[in-house]
DNA sequence: TTATAGTTTAGAATCATTCTAATAATCTAA
DNA sequence: TTAGATTATTAGAATGATTCTAAACTATAA
């Protein structure tokens, strides 16, 4: 079976060609930073055609089935990224493109204290790059 | 001659009495994180009416001459911080809310390698909280 | 004063994202 | 294999934050 009809059915999402297809480029390329936008275009220059709704809804679902990590950067623009791991990003706004930064190439000697009734959900991370000079 | 006045004065924008409403209460509550929405319902409720538009012109012009800090925290909101130390922010979801995280309360041992032909431009970290169990 | 440049405003426009509701595809139980 | 039920896709409308437009207003300096 296609890797990525198990991916879909692991998750119990009915593998449609648009999701067979979503699912396919994530897995083609490893570690990817997707944009709807992106994603789109990406289709457009292959002649498949789905709609921006289905790409919306799949990315979602997939960030709800935690094949997909779902955030914001600066804008508003909504980004998914494949890699799970605990990781922070550049961000080149030249390109419109992220930059992964693994855990370890951070590490912090102090934490700050977490108020008082709240605990820790999730940290973001962005270091925003310009051109030298 | 009012304060906020003389903070105005010497960003060459004229004292118009929406200005002087919108940097006066910068500087009454020092330390503010705003948001456009947030304005508009605090001047609503002390019954002074000042366009959205202009709400956005003068927080984005404010931000242009550095009496603000403009940046966007996950979802598509905007927000302008009269804080211009270098720090960084929890994000309470559940208030809406952000609170500051002084700089040296977070120390880096490691830093990443900036990619080449880059320079930092800025860092954003928001720790996202979420209530205890 | 008055002319000019700067400002405010209502409402339209924009853009990313979500919703709606009609149509189509997939699945499952018999 | 089907029929019926469930789930997905889609075009286009709706939403919400922000910006733009262009007309009316205000501050300022001569
Ligand atoms: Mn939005
Ligand atoms: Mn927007
Ligand atoms: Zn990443
Ligand atoms: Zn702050």
């Amino acid at each position: 079976m296609l890797e990525a009809k198990k991916v879909l059915k692991k998750s119990n999402l009915r593998p449609t060609s648009q999701r067979v297809a979503i699912v396919d480029y994530i897995l083609q390329k490893n570690k990817v930073h997707i944009t709807a936008a992106k994603l789109i275009t990406h289709f457009k220059n292959k002649n498949i055609s789905i709609s921006l709704a289905t790409i919306y809804n799949n990315l979602n679902e997939l960030a709800d089935k935690g094949i997909l990590r779902k955030f914001y950067v600066n804008n508003d623009k909504m980004w998914f990224d494949s890699n799970l791991q605990d990781h922070y990003h550049f961000y080149d706004s030249e390109k419109d493109e992220l930059i992964d930064i693994d855990k370890n190439e951070i590490s912090f000697s102090k934490s700050p204290k977490i108020p008082d009734g709240k605990i820790k959900d999730s940290i973001n991370i962005i270091i925003n790059l310009k051109n030298k000079n």
